[in-house]
DNA sequence: TCGGCACCTGCCTA
DNA sequence: ATAGGCAGGTGCC
Protein backbone atom coordinates (compact mmCIF):
# COMPACT_ATOMS: atom_id res chain seq x y z
CA UNK A 1 0.00 0.00 0.00
CA UNK A 2 1.08 3.35 -0.91
CA UNK A 3 0.57 4.73 2.52
CA UNK A 4 2.27 2.13 4.32
CA UNK A 5 4.74 3.10 6.59
CA UNK A 6 7.69 1.41 6.00
CA UNK A 7 9.62 0.75 9.65
CA UNK A 8 13.44 0.11 8.09
CA UNK A 9 13.12 2.85 5.81
CA UNK A 10 11.98 5.57 8.26
CA UNK A 11 14.35 4.31 11.53
CA UNK A 12 17.20 4.33 9.04
CA UNK A 13 17.03 7.75 7.95
CA UNK A 14 19.11 9.37 10.64
CA UNK A 15 16.03 10.79 12.12
CA UNK A 16 16.65 8.71 15.41
CA UNK A 17 19.24 6.91 17.14
CA UNK A 18 18.50 5.41 20.22
CA UNK A 19 16.82 2.38 17.92
CA UNK A 20 17.82 -1.24 18.33
CA UNK A 21 16.94 -4.04 15.85
CA UNK A 22 16.45 -7.99 17.35
CA UNK A 23 14.42 -10.25 14.99
CA UNK A 24 11.29 -8.65 13.46
CA UNK A 25 10.93 -6.14 15.87
CA UNK A 26 12.21 -2.55 16.55
CA UNK A 27 13.25 -1.40 19.78
CA UNK A 28 13.42 2.27 20.49
CA UNK A 29 13.97 4.87 23.39
CA UNK A 30 11.57 7.99 22.95
CA UNK A 31 12.03 10.58 26.05
CA UNK A 32 10.49 8.47 29.10
CA UNK A 33 8.77 5.90 26.93
CA UNK A 34 9.94 2.79 25.06
CA UNK A 35 8.40 2.00 21.60
CA UNK A 36 8.22 -1.49 20.23
CA UNK A 37 7.30 -1.88 16.97
CA UNK A 38 7.08 -5.00 14.79
CA UNK A 39 8.04 -5.02 11.41
CA UNK A 40 5.44 -5.77 8.37
CA UNK A 41 2.01 -5.61 11.10
CA UNK A 42 3.51 -2.32 12.34
CA UNK A 43 1.99 -3.12 15.54
CA UNK A 44 3.18 -1.16 18.44
CA UNK A 45 3.30 -1.28 22.32
CA UNK A 46 4.75 1.30 24.54
CA UNK A 47 6.23 1.26 27.89
CA UNK A 48 3.76 3.92 28.97
CA UNK A 49 0.89 2.54 27.53
CA UNK A 50 0.11 5.52 25.75
CA UNK A 51 -1.07 6.37 23.07
CA UNK A 52 1.95 6.76 20.35
CA UNK A 53 1.86 9.31 17.47
CA UNK A 54 5.36 8.87 17.20
CA UNK A 55 4.79 8.08 13.43
CA UNK A 56 3.17 11.20 12.84
CA UNK A 57 -0.31 9.00 11.49
CA UNK A 58 -1.82 11.90 11.39
CA UNK A 59 -0.13 13.12 8.47
CA UNK A 60 -2.10 13.08 4.56
CA UNK A 61 1.18 11.14 3.44
CA UNK A 62 -0.39 10.76 0.06
CA UNK A 63 -1.05 14.16 -0.19
CA UNK A 64 2.57 15.50 0.84
CA UNK A 65 4.20 12.93 -1.63
CA UNK A 66 1.75 14.68 -4.27
CA UNK A 67 3.04 17.80 -2.67
CA UNK A 68 6.84 17.69 -2.92
CA UNK A 69 7.49 16.37 -6.22
CA UNK A 70 8.19 18.64 -8.05
CA UNK A 71 11.25 17.27 -9.89
CA UNK A 72 12.47 13.78 -11.57
CA UNK A 73 15.32 13.96 -8.08
CA UNK A 74 12.87 14.11 -5.79
CA UNK A 75 10.49 11.74 -7.33
CA UNK A 76 13.50 9.01 -7.70
CA UNK A 77 14.45 9.36 -3.92
CA UNK A 78 10.50 8.83 -2.63
CA UNK A 79 10.29 5.77 -4.99
CA UNK A 80 14.12 4.41 -3.27
CA UNK A 81 12.91 4.83 0.12
CA UNK A 82 8.93 4.03 0.04
CA UNK A 83 6.82 4.31 3.55
CA UNK A 84 9.73 6.65 4.69
CA UNK A 85 7.88 9.02 7.43
CA UNK A 86 9.22 12.36 9.35
CA UNK A 87 8.89 11.05 13.14
CA UNK A 88 7.50 12.72 15.98
CA UNK A 89 9.74 12.74 18.90
CA UNK A 90 10.11 13.39 22.19
CA UNK A 91 11.40 17.16 22.01
CA UNK A 92 14.10 16.96 24.96
CA UNK A 93 15.87 14.07 23.57
CA UNK A 94 15.70 15.44 20.45
CA UNK A 95 17.52 18.33 21.39
CA UNK A 96 20.29 16.31 23.57
CA UNK A 97 20.47 14.37 20.47
CA UNK A 98 21.45 17.09 17.57
CA UNK A 99 23.35 18.89 20.16
CA UNK A 100 25.35 15.74 20.31
CA UNK A 101 24.85 15.30 16.53
CA UNK A 102 27.27 18.50 15.35
CA UNK A 103 30.26 17.52 13.90
CA UNK A 104 30.40 13.96 14.45
CA UNK A 105 29.11 10.96 12.99
CA UNK A 106 25.95 8.18 13.15
CA UNK A 107 27.85 5.40 14.86
CA UNK A 108 29.49 8.11 17.42
CA UNK A 109 25.94 9.66 18.39
CA UNK A 110 24.45 6.22 19.21
CA UNK A 111 27.36 5.53 21.78
CA UNK A 112 27.77 8.44 23.28
CA UNK A 113 23.43 8.89 23.70
CA UNK A 114 23.76 5.16 24.94
CA UNK A 115 25.76 6.59 27.41
CA UNK A 116 24.02 9.31 28.75
CA UNK A 117 20.73 6.81 29.20
CA UNK A 118 23.06 4.40 31.16
CA UNK A 119 24.57 6.77 33.34
CA UNK A 120 21.39 9.35 34.16
CA UNK A 121 18.43 7.36 32.52
CA UNK A 122 15.95 5.15 34.44
CA UNK A 123 16.09 1.45 34.12
CA UNK A 124 13.05 -0.21 33.00
CA UNK A 125 11.82 -3.81 31.94
CA UNK A 126 9.57 -4.24 28.80
CA UNK A 127 9.08 -6.91 26.41
CA UNK A 128 11.78 -9.44 28.41
CA UNK A 129 14.45 -6.80 27.76
CA UNK A 130 15.88 -3.90 29.59
CA UNK A 131 16.05 -0.59 28.79
CA UNK A 132 17.57 2.99 29.83
CA UNK A 133 15.12 5.98 29.13
CA UNK A 134 15.86 9.12 28.02
CA UNK A 135 17.31 11.13 30.85
CA UNK A 136 15.08 14.35 31.98
CA UNK A 137 15.87 17.62 32.00
CA UNK A 138 16.83 17.69 35.52
CA UNK A 139 18.75 14.86 35.75
CA UNK A 140 21.38 16.30 32.79
CA UNK A 141 21.12 19.71 34.53
CA UNK A 142 22.40 18.25 38.03
CA UNK A 143 25.33 16.28 35.97
CA UNK A 144 28.99 17.27 36.19
CA UNK A 145 30.86 18.53 33.41
CA UNK A 146 33.33 15.49 34.13
CA UNK A 147 30.09 12.94 34.20
CA UNK A 148 28.88 14.22 31.29
CA UNK A 149 32.58 14.30 28.93
CA UNK A 150 32.95 10.94 30.16
CA UNK A 151 30.24 10.04 28.24
CA UNK A 152 31.94 11.02 25.41
CA UNK A 153 30.31 14.01 24.97
CA UNK A 154 33.43 15.97 24.30
CA UNK A 155 33.35 19.97 23.90
CA UNK A 156 29.52 19.98 23.53
CA UNK A 157 29.42 18.74 27.35
CA UNK A 158 28.52 22.17 28.68
CA UNK A 159 26.21 23.04 25.51
CA UNK A 160 24.00 19.53 26.52
CA UNK A 161 23.99 21.03 30.93
CA UNK A 162 23.43 24.27 29.29
CA UNK A 163 20.54 23.17 27.26
CA UNK A 164 19.44 21.01 29.74
CA UNK A 165 19.19 23.93 32.08
CA UNK A 166 17.10 26.19 29.51
CA UNK A 167 14.34 23.47 29.35
CA UNK A 168 14.32 22.67 33.02
CA UNK A 169 13.87 27.04 33.68
CA UNK A 170 11.31 27.60 31.33
CA UNK A 171 13.45 29.79 28.73
CA UNK A 172 12.68 26.90 26.72
CA UNK A 173 9.04 25.86 26.46
CA UNK A 174 8.27 22.93 23.90
CA UNK A 175 4.64 23.62 24.37
CA UNK A 176 4.90 27.14 23.16
CA UNK A 177 7.20 26.34 20.42
CA UNK A 178 4.91 23.92 19.10
CA UNK A 179 1.93 26.08 18.89
CA UNK A 180 3.97 29.22 17.38
CA UNK A 181 5.42 29.35 13.23
CA UNK A 182 8.61 27.97 12.25
CA UNK A 183 10.60 30.97 12.25
CA UNK A 184 9.56 32.40 15.61
CA UNK A 185 10.45 28.54 17.07
CA UNK A 186 13.79 28.95 15.15
CA UNK A 187 15.05 32.17 16.61
CA UNK A 188 13.98 30.87 20.08
CA UNK A 189 15.67 28.07 19.63
CA UNK A 190 19.19 29.07 18.25
CA UNK A 191 19.55 31.21 21.33
CA UNK A 192 20.50 28.08 22.76
CA UNK A 193 24.14 27.51 23.58
CA UNK A 194 25.01 24.83 21.12
CA UNK A 195 21.62 24.84 18.85
CA UNK A 196 22.86 26.47 15.52
CA UNK A 197 20.52 26.75 12.30
CA UNK A 198 21.04 23.67 10.99
CA UNK A 199 20.30 21.70 14.52
CA UNK A 200 17.36 24.15 15.34
CA UNK A 201 16.09 22.58 11.96
CA UNK A 202 16.21 19.01 13.22
CA UNK A 203 14.68 19.67 16.31
CA UNK A 204 11.63 21.70 14.84
CA UNK A 205 11.30 19.23 11.91
CA UNK A 206 11.94 15.85 13.71
CA UNK A 207 9.89 16.52 17.26
CA UNK A 208 7.93 20.06 16.85
CA UNK A 209 5.79 19.27 14.05
CA UNK A 210 7.89 22.07 11.47
CA UNK A 211 7.42 20.42 8.48
CA UNK A 212 8.75 23.22 6.87
CA UNK A 213 12.33 23.15 7.89
CA UNK A 214 14.62 21.66 5.94
CA UNK A 215 18.08 21.11 7.87
CA UNK A 216 20.94 21.74 5.77
CA UNK A 217 24.33 19.50 6.64
CA UNK A 218 26.67 19.09 4.94
CA UNK A 219 25.62 16.42 2.87
CA UNK A 220 22.68 18.58 1.79
CA UNK A 221 24.26 20.87 0.89
CA UNK A 222 26.61 18.81 -1.53
CA UNK A 223 22.71 17.48 -2.67
CA UNK A 224 21.88 20.70 -3.30
CA UNK A 225 24.86 21.22 -5.50
CA UNK A 226 24.47 17.95 -7.56
CA UNK A 227 21.08 18.09 -8.96
CA UNK A 228 19.66 21.49 -7.63
CA UNK A 229 22.73 23.99 -9.10
CA UNK A 230 20.52 25.57 -11.47
CA UNK A 231 17.63 26.51 -8.89
CA UNK A 232 20.09 27.35 -5.37
CA UNK A 233 22.74 28.97 -5.30
CA UNK A 234 24.04 27.47 -1.92
CA UNK A 235 27.69 28.15 -1.24
CA UNK A 236 29.90 25.25 0.64
CA UNK A 237 29.87 27.45 3.27
CA UNK A 238 26.54 28.79 4.72
CA UNK A 239 26.60 31.94 6.85
CA UNK A 240 23.49 32.78 9.13
CA UNK A 241 22.13 35.09 6.26
CA UNK A 242 22.90 32.66 3.55
CA UNK A 243 21.57 29.53 5.09
CA UNK A 244 18.18 31.70 5.71
CA UNK A 245 17.73 32.85 2.43
CA UNK A 246 18.55 29.09 1.27
CA UNK A 247 15.83 27.78 3.39
CA UNK A 248 13.09 30.25 2.32
CA UNK A 249 14.31 29.44 -1.69
CA UNK A 250 13.83 25.83 -0.77
CA UNK A 251 10.11 26.21 0.79
CA UNK A 252 9.26 28.35 -2.55
CA UNK A 253 10.36 25.52 -4.31
CA UNK A 254 9.12 22.45 -2.51
CA UNK A 255 6.50 23.96 -0.55
CA UNK A 256 4.71 23.68 3.44
CA UNK A 257 6.49 19.96 3.44
CA UNK A 258 9.60 20.79 2.17
CA UNK A 259 11.05 18.18 5.54
CA UNK A 260 9.85 15.35 3.91
CA UNK A 261 11.33 16.64 0.83
CA UNK A 262 15.04 16.78 2.45
CA UNK A 263 14.46 13.50 4.30
CA UNK A 264 13.37 11.59 1.61
CA UNK A 265 17.29 13.40 -0.43
CA UNK A 266 19.17 12.95 2.46
CA UNK A 267 18.02 8.98 2.75
CA UNK A 268 18.77 8.67 -0.64
CA UNK A 269 22.27 10.34 -0.65
CA UNK A 270 23.73 8.43 2.00
CA UNK A 271 22.28 5.49 1.01
CA UNK A 272 24.48 6.05 -2.64
CA UNK A 273 27.41 6.35 -0.91
CA UNK A 274 26.75 3.06 1.42
CA UNK A 275 26.85 5.07 4.38
CA UNK A 276 26.24 2.68 7.52
CA UNK A 277 22.73 3.70 9.54
CA UNK A 278 21.96 2.15 13.20
C1' DT B 1 27.85 40.75 8.80
C1' DC B 2 31.65 37.81 7.18
C1' DG B 3 35.50 34.68 7.15
C1' DG B 4 38.66 31.90 9.70
C1' DC B 5 39.55 28.72 13.13
C1' DA B 6 39.62 25.54 17.23
C1' DC B 7 37.24 21.90 18.99
C1' DC B 8 36.39 16.27 22.01
C1' DT B 9 36.64 11.79 20.54
C1' DG B 10 35.68 7.41 18.44
C1' DC B 11 34.69 5.60 13.85
C1' DC B 12 36.41 4.41 9.53
C1' DT B 13 39.61 3.96 5.98
C1' DA B 14 43.89 3.60 3.68
C1' DA C 1 46.84 -3.93 12.35
C1' DT C 2 47.16 0.77 13.39
C1' DA C 3 47.85 5.72 12.65
C1' DG C 4 45.60 9.65 11.03
C1' DG C 5 41.72 11.87 8.99
C1' DC C 6 37.25 13.01 9.45
C1' DA C 7 32.36 13.44 11.00
C1' DG C 8 24.62 15.34 9.91
C1' DG C 9 28.30 22.23 13.24
C1' DT C 10 28.88 25.89 16.45
C1' DG C 11 30.76 29.73 18.93
C1' DC C 12 34.08 33.06 19.19
C1' DC C 13 37.27 36.49 17.51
Amino acid sequence: MINDINIDNTINSGQVFLWEKDGNKWYGINGNDVIVIEKNTNKILTFTNKKCDFFRNDDNIVKIINDIKKDIVIKYAILLSPGLRILRQDPFQCVISFITSSNSNIQKIKTTLLRLCNKFGEEVNFCGKRFNLFPSPKALSNASMKELIGCGLGYRARYVRSASQDILNGIIDFKQLRNTDYYTSRDQLTKVSGVGQKTADCILLFSLDKLDAFPLDRWMVRCMHKYYNALFQIDEKLTRRKYEKAHDDIIDYFGVYSGYAQQFLFKMERDIKLKKWL
